[in-house]
DNA sequence: TAGCTAGTAA
DNA sequence: TCTACTACTAGCTA
């Protein structure tokens, strides 16, 4: 219903990579010492304490205290003041500076577990803190959310008042106009395809003629032959379709019982979705069709992005629903799952979100890798029975996509086609499915013949449905000409990071639909659907000599020295020993190609990057799947990606560039379907190894945050514990050390010359390890490993977790402007939102 | 099979 | 605000 963000509070937000004003570096330094008197507990916030309601009027006060302070004495502050400091700064950001403290309590306050601002609709929740690194979550009301929640089938009314049964203060007027403004337009409008053109549709003529008023619309408007300008001449009449009936998603539990079961949502699949709609009890009775007849009037489909987000602007955003159970016209697909297929409670939440009343609605299904994204597709395929488009970003997910049905459904092997630059097929009969990629059906240009004629397939046809894997993808500027050129009656679009860092992800909203549902990583991780992951952000300080180069080098060159940093690379030695001793497999993700070799060469273990042949990659993957003598494989950022890796148990990221929140989700998604050990309270690991003091320490934070959000709590290690006892330690003599810095130099400026082509020395470089070696030499490289006892490691044991570690450097801090120009994109966010939800 | 262009993410 | 920059992919041609 809202856009959930978390209070950005928690382990996070180091007050050493905020920006901050020359104060705030004199009470550091001052508080320096006294740090690490701090126990070592992950920090937490002090806005409320575990269990205790938010006392509204207090918190203010304290607020307006805190400011009061800071202007009179601005040093002499304990290392706690200055964190609650921090977090004061953090509430003012929610509170936007404003006062609220003559907003009434309700007399049960204490029960209640959300407060709603009056002034922009953030409604900070009070949350039972299970495993969330903050005890306050944050969410806007915005008016996509409002849109999602109508979408989905609420309406103005339920929402106005399950907000008013929650919320502590009574829902202000402000929001409930708010709401009402923004729902009541809400479904009125929709895009209906008609025998291969396209409509607007309402059952409000008014409406139509509203729309009608604005230029881009009324141009994109196709006038039939016979019409006058008037709209009543172009609008045909229609009666819509039954409401609802029988309709079964396969491979539920209760595909039998269904029929009266309809309303109450399954007991198994208690999820925040289905919290919220027992409370307003509204999936049951769905919004009543009037059986009036609809108005339409047809649009160019050349312009259908047009005019979809010119509605959206004018606040009359598109449902995209298809009655698929009616429409005669589109052959039947045969298909349905396998018997032995049974779907989990959170896939079919998902799915009766799409379906929820007997049609099938366009949107988007955010679930985490490893939980099961291709079997929702396929299920919702296997719903809709007709005619089916799926796009991967991929032609190795094209294979898998393919696969998969073959694997869950019982899908006819003709009927089942791939398009991609190798495979060319079309399917037999009236209706089938194709898998392909999204670059080959947005290519526009240099149309191979035959590419030309399967294009000609695929846009002369109508289309059931089409599944856009990746779908955050699809903003993108070629690719989202798919949505158009291609004539889908609905459109799923699956993801497990709905983000983007640019403003490009708010486009989905027009283009595919509201999100539909979204599942928390944290329910299924608690639930043993995928696994529980420890995340640690390992702080190592640079060497004297790489410190002092990284000074004074400047902007990209310095990218190497803070990879390459020897602290670094003891760690990630260490780590990988650690782990492969406990029976882990390990993968190491580095962004830089030039220190993925180096790490791999280093530490003698294999790596793939994008210059790895398919065979190569092929038979590294196996070894490391199979082989005990293969526990650990440097990955570059192909294995974001494209890669289908095997259980992974842990992760290490040595390099990761830029403040990606979509990669360091993705990558921690390599390790989710490590849940087989999940029931021995097993943990998969996921590690950041940054150098502290640099420009690392920044996009750190910044990547972490999707994490953060799902729920997930970084733990800072300042030291490793028995790292210096390590037998074989790389780079241990400062000699070794320098020797690295002046190769790393050398390297970089060799690099600056040669631009981008690290593919020339492939092959040839001396002691590059890689799998041809071990066609000669049959010893494998770091074979020696021990099996550790799993149930007796929890994996923190060895470790020291320090909670804050400020002793930032001075020079560099002064060095950074301000307001880095990441928080600067993060201020703009704020504003664009703000701006949305006015 | 390499080499090219074009596209994406940040 | 825009661009830079790198690693990577897909698709096509010869």
């Amino acid at each position: 219903m809202s856009e959930k963000r978390n209070a950005e509070a928690g382990p996070s937000d180091y007050p050493a990579k905020r920006p901050r004003t020359d104060e705030d570096q004199e009470d550091i330094a001052i508080d320096y010492n006294e740090e690490d008197a701090i126990p070592p507990s992950p920090p937490e916030t002090n806005l409320v304490p575990r269990g205790a309601t938010i006392n509204f009027s207090a918190l203010t006060r304290k607020l307006a205290e805190a400011r009061r302070t800071k202007d009179t004495e601005p040093s002499n502050l304990s290392s706690l003041d200055l964190h609650r400091r921090h977090q004061d700064s953090l509430v003012s950001h929610i509170f936007m500076d404003q006062d609220f403290s003559w907003l009434h309590l309700k007399p049960d306050h204490a029960s209640r577990p959300l407060w709603i601002s009056p002034e922009d609709g953030h409604i900070i929740l009070e949350a039972e803190p299970v495993s969330r690194p903050a005890f306050i979550h944050e969410y806007k009301l915005t008016s996509y959310s409002l849109y999602a929640a109508v979408s989905v089938g609420l309406q103005t009314e339920d929402i106005i008042e399950v907000l008013n049964r929650l919320s502590k203060v009574p829902v202000p007027e402000s929001i409930t106009a708010f709401i009402r403004e923004r729902t009541l337009s809400y479904g009125k409008v929709k895009l209906v395809l008609k025998h291969n053109k396209y409509f607007v549709e309402s059952s409000h003529p008014e409406t139509l003629q509203l729309l009608l008023k604005d230029r881009v619309i009324r141009e994109a408007r196709l006038i039939t032959a016979q019409a006058d300008n008037s709209i009543k001449a172009a609008t045909f009449t229609t009666s819509k379709a039954p409401v609802k009936g029988n309709l079964v998603i396969p491979g539920t539990a209760k595909e039998t019982d269904k029929k009266k079961d309809d309303g109450k949502p399954a007991a198994a699949a208690t999820t925040d979705a289905d919290l919220f709609t027992s409370v307003v009890g509204v999936e049951g009775d769905e919004i009543e069709e009037d059986d009036e007849n609809v108005h339409a009037f047809e649009i160019n489909d050349a312009k259908i992005d047009d005019v979809k987000k010119r509605c959206n602007e004018l606040e009359y955003p598109m449902l995209e629903e298809y009655d698929f159970r009616n429409d005669t016209v589109n052959a039947n697909l045969e298909i349905d799952l396998k018997p032995a297929t049974i779907i989990r409670p959170y896939q079919e939440t998902s799915l009766s979100k799409m379906f929820g009343n007997g049609r099938a609605r366009s949107g988007i299904i955010v679930l985490p890798c490893g939980a099961g994204k291709t079997l929702v597709g396929i299920t919702a395929a296997c719903t809709i029975k007709k005619s089916c488009l799926v796009l991967c970003t991929s032609s190795v997910s094209v294979m898998q996509w393919k696969q998969q049905f073959m694997q869950w459904s019982n899908v006819a092997d003709k009927q089942i086609a791939v398009f991609t630059a190798d495979q060319k097929e079309k399917f037999g009969g009236e209706s089938g499915i194709v898998v392909s990629t999204y670059s080959m059906v947005a290519n526009t240009h240099n149309r191979s013949h035959e590419s030309k004629k399967m294009m000609e397939f695929l846009t002369s046809r109508e289309w059931g449905f089409i599944l856009l894997d990746e779908v955050h993808v699809v903003p993108a500027a070629m690719f989202r000409r798919v949505v158009t050129t291609i004539k889908a009656h609905s459109k799923l679009g699956l993801t497990a990071t709905l983000v983007r860092e640019d403003d490009k992800i708010a486009d989905l909203n027009y283009m595919i639909g509201p999100k539909l549902y979204e599942a928390n990583w944290m329910d299924l991780a608690a639930k043993g659907h995928i696994a529980n992951v420890q995340c640690a952000e390992v702080w190592c300080p640079m060497t004297p000599e790489f410190y002092r180069q990284y000074l004074r080098i400047q902007n990209r060159k310095r990218m190497l020295l803070y990879c390459m940093n020897p602290n670094k690379f003891q760690a990630c030695q260490f780590l990988i020993k650690y782990h492969e001793d406990r029976g882990d497999k390990v993968i190491v993700f580095s962004d830089n190609v030039y220190a993925l070799e180096a790490y791999a060469k280093r530490l003698g273990k294999l790596y793939i990057h994008g210059g790895t042949g398919q065979v190569e990659r092929m038979r590294i993957l196996s070894w490391f799947q199979h082989s005990p003598q293969v526990n650990t494989i440097f990955l570059s950022k192909v294995g974001d990606t494209s890669i289908d890796l095997p259980e992974a148990t842990c992760l290490i990221q040595i390099s990761s560039h830029f403040g990606s929140r979509r990669q360091e989700a993705q990558r921690l998604g390599r390790i989710l379907r490590a849940k087989r050990r999940n029931d021995e309270g097993f943990n998969a690991f996921f590690y950041s190894l940054v150098s502290k003091d640099t420009q690392e320490m920044f996009y750190s934070t910044k990547r972490q945050q999707f994490l953060i959000d799902q729920g997930y709590a970084f733990k800072v290690i300042t030291h490793l514990d028995g790292l210096d006892k390590m037998e074989d330690l790389v780079y241990r003599t400062r000699d070794e050390q320098i020797e690295l810095v002046q190769s790393v130099l050398l390297a970089s400026e060799s690099e600056a010359d040669l631009g981008s082509d690290v593919r020339a020395g492939e092959g040839d470089l001396a002691g590059t390890v890689t799998s041809k070696d071990f066609g000669r030499v049959p010893r494998m490289p770091g074979a020696q490993r021990t099996t550790g006892s799993l149930t007796a490691l929890s994996g923190g044991a060895h470790m020291s977790y320090v909670e804050q570690n400020k002793s930032a450097n001075k020079k560099l801090a002064r060095e950074q402007a301000p307001r880095h120009k990441l928080f600067a994109k993060r201020d703009k966010d704020k504003a664009a939102a703000k701006k949305a939800a006015r």
